[in-house]
DNA sequence: GTATGTGCAAACCTTTTGCACCAAC
DNA sequence: GTTGGTGCAAAAGGTTTGCACATAC
């Protein structure tokens, strides 16, 4: 399915030397590869979003609707984006694929509130002491998956229903 | 692959006063669901898997497709064998959900081998500390998703190709 | 100048569902 | 006898891709 590094959690790689125009903000979240205007577009929407989001979700988004780009163009970004590290796939709602931004470069894992989409990164929970347990059998681990759900602090206050 | 191992599942409720027959062995994968003839050449099949499987897989097993069982009904046979909580999803292959069965009935997540798909168990790391840690900030955690993947011991002694 | 992105629409593919029928309980 | 499972085929629906064109670098 994703033949490239699309699943890395590095977020944030070097910048390259250009000046900080409408792009150079999106180009971040590109890494390496190219920033159009579709995709510029695309990016602002992304940190326009304040949580969880599906690729559904940008398309119709005013800015993204607006300025005529594509479903399938909107897919080929987030999987750029996918790669650079800049997003993550944080589960799924209603069939398609959940992703949010990644904020933090470091190796981490999300919350999400379930019920306002909103995302938290946090530190990864497996310790040494876990991870010697799983190995001990002669096992190696080379890749984990840990996603927390539940309310965030504002649901929660409000009843969960927020 | 001993198929006659099928003690101790998540979803073993008191048997039902019934000989052992060939549905006998079946029941526990499903629950309280009833157990028709397909649903127990499926589970038959569930059970000689020896890792993760798709729902194609077991479609394309000899035992269920001689049985002339439609694709459907696999599907509808893993829902509920899931629903009884004697499967779990443990990642997706080509698109695919990847499925396996749970041998255990406590509180637990998976390792997979990435090069021969086969599962084991393992204990929840997620500890009380990294728990709170989440919570601190007033968040509520009810739900989370943990799976391993990387070499097993067979695999990674034979160089990881096997 | 060339490699890469875009838009559209069709293709893909896994999973779900409607329906008539049959079987488990 | 009623409730629930089955098979077939068609539908659903998210995601991907082919192609001709545009554009970032």
């Amino acid at each position: 399915v994703s033949p490239s590094d699309r699943e890395r959690h590095a977020c944030c790689q070097a910048h390259g030397p250009r000046a900080r125009t409408a792009t150079a903000g999106a180009r971040s979240l590109y890494g390496a590869a190219r920033v159009s205007a579709a995709r510029a577009v695309i990016a602002e929407a992304v940190v326009a979003e304040p949580g969880a989001f599906t690729a559904e979700d940008l398309h119709a988004t005013p800015t993204v609707r607006s300025a005529g780009v594509g479903l399938a163009t909107v897919y080929r970004a987030l999987a750029a984006m996918q790669d650079a590290g800049a997003i993550a796939p944080v589960g799924e709602r209603g069939g398609s694929a959940l992703l949010a931004r990644c904020t933090r470069g470091d190796h981490h894992h999300h919350f999400v509130c379930t019920s306002c989409g909103s995302v938290a990164g946090v530190d990864c929970p497996l310790g040494d002491a876990a991870r010697d347990s799983v190995e001990r059998d002669g096992r190696l681990v080379t890749r984990h998956e840990i996603t927390l759900y539940g309310l965030c602090a504002t649901c929660r206050a409000s009843g969960g229903d927020a």
